[in-house]
DNA sequence: GGAGGCGTAGTACCCGGGTACTACGGTGGC
DNA sequence: GCCACCGTAGTACCCGGGTACTACGCCTCC
């Protein structure tokens, strides 16, 4: 039997996701969570062996709920739900520690199989996101032929779907500066720097800045001095 | 003639200074700050040749006013006055651009040389100081024999002054953890940790924690993942 | 046995950062 | 010509981080 945790804000598409589950005599709805608090709470609470995680919600989104969850150590696997904006979370989503990322329109079947996948310990990804990320990651397999360019680790993956703008907010925000110090010296105002900001996290899944100066670190978009 | 900007919270201190400058006939006391915040504005009014900053003072300290004014690129030199304290604050304030450092002791005679010596664009540090940094330096510098350590850089010249302790905080900060989660995972409570660093950053000069990440990094501190 | 350093902890306060929205002009692709 | 994306900008709101203090028990060193 495996226990599952929905985690979603519309009360509709809930009801759709209680119905197919239990439709199925080897799955079991332990709760319903409208929100990321909601679900990290009723996790720990609960135990289920799978959480279905809706991204966007008000409050601690997705990502961020996941996160926690996966923080704590518990066997729960997330498995990661998205309208569209594949790009945009999947990564987030999969640092975060998702074991799963499918899109909603998917199949009925592929759904509940993707369940049981992660259930088991094995991780499913959207077909879609699956070509993505081998696309993403083929120019950094190892090749045929001896590659001499240096870690050009300006198009690290978590980076991809960044603009090269928010490459550039970015890097200075790995140098240290302040929102106001980057809207001073970049001639922008404070609220387009914060714009940027907030997309950059979402996309890289960082979840504070401190966190995106570790990845820019990490990425070498920005050099130990 | 040497134009001097007077920042001290304490009257008396004030007045001292202002004394001992006015006796000497190169050189005029454009006005006085009491607080960090007012010696920023003051030097961008009257673009004194230096500023006498003392580093405790309530509301902006003068460690971060030297980091603002050397920050406008004026060409106002700053003269970091403390009264002990001496490790605490002085890497902060070196780092923060000052062109030296004198402790409050001095002989009036040492504090006039120092005002010239800064004014013309050369450094001053307090001897007692000059000490420790070469005590300090002398271990990184290029000995005959070849040093095969590889860069043991947890004794980096930026930490010395921390305790074991806060070398662990700032390594966990360097990691993204927040003040939550180091309270939590080191069984803290979140006081502490803010206290903690607080010290981290008075200590390093470090304006946040995220300039905390990137001192962690150049430090290596933590290394890249 | 005092002094000082260290690690711990607390309170009160303020501000910058981050979120959640909406909006709008430009540009490039279909 | 329209749609999607990008860069820009704004408002409103909340919370974590940082500061400024005080305090106390434990060590170590003189």
């Amino acid at each position: 039997m495996t226990t599952v945790l929905i985690a979603d804000d519309q009360p509709l598409q809930r009801f759709g996701f209680r119905m197919l589950l239990e439709s199925q005599d080897d799955m079991a709805v332990l709760g319903e969570a409208t929100n990321g608090t909601e679900a990290t709470r009723l996790t720990a609470e609960l135990h289920p062996d799978v959480v279905l995680m809706d991204v966007r919600m008000p409050g601690l989104d997705g990502i961020e709920a996941t996160r926690r969850i996966v923080a704590t150590g518990a066997r729960t696997r997330v498995l990661i739900l998205t309208t569209f904006d594949l790009d945009e979370y999947a990564y987030a989503g999969l640092r975060a520690g998702a074991s799963g990322f499918l899109v909603k329109d998917a199949q009925p079947e592929e759904l509940l199989s993707g369940i049981r996948a992660v259930a088991t310990g094995d991780a499913v990804v959207a077909p879609s996101l699956t070509r993505r990320l081998l696309d993403t990651y083929a120019q950094h397999l190892p090749t045929g032929t001896p590659d001499d360019t240096p870690a050009r680790a300006a198009d690290d993956p978590r980076l991809v779907s960044l603009t090269d703008r928010e490459r550039e907010i970015l890097t200075v925000i790995g140098q240290g500066w302040t929102n106001t110090e980057i809207a001073t010296r970049l001639h922008l105002a404070e609220s387009t720097v914060k714009t940027h900001v907030g997309r950059i996290l979402s996309k890289t899944g960082c979840r504070d800045r401190v966190q995106a100066v570790i990845l820019a670190y990490d990425t070498k978009l920005v050099e130990p001095s």
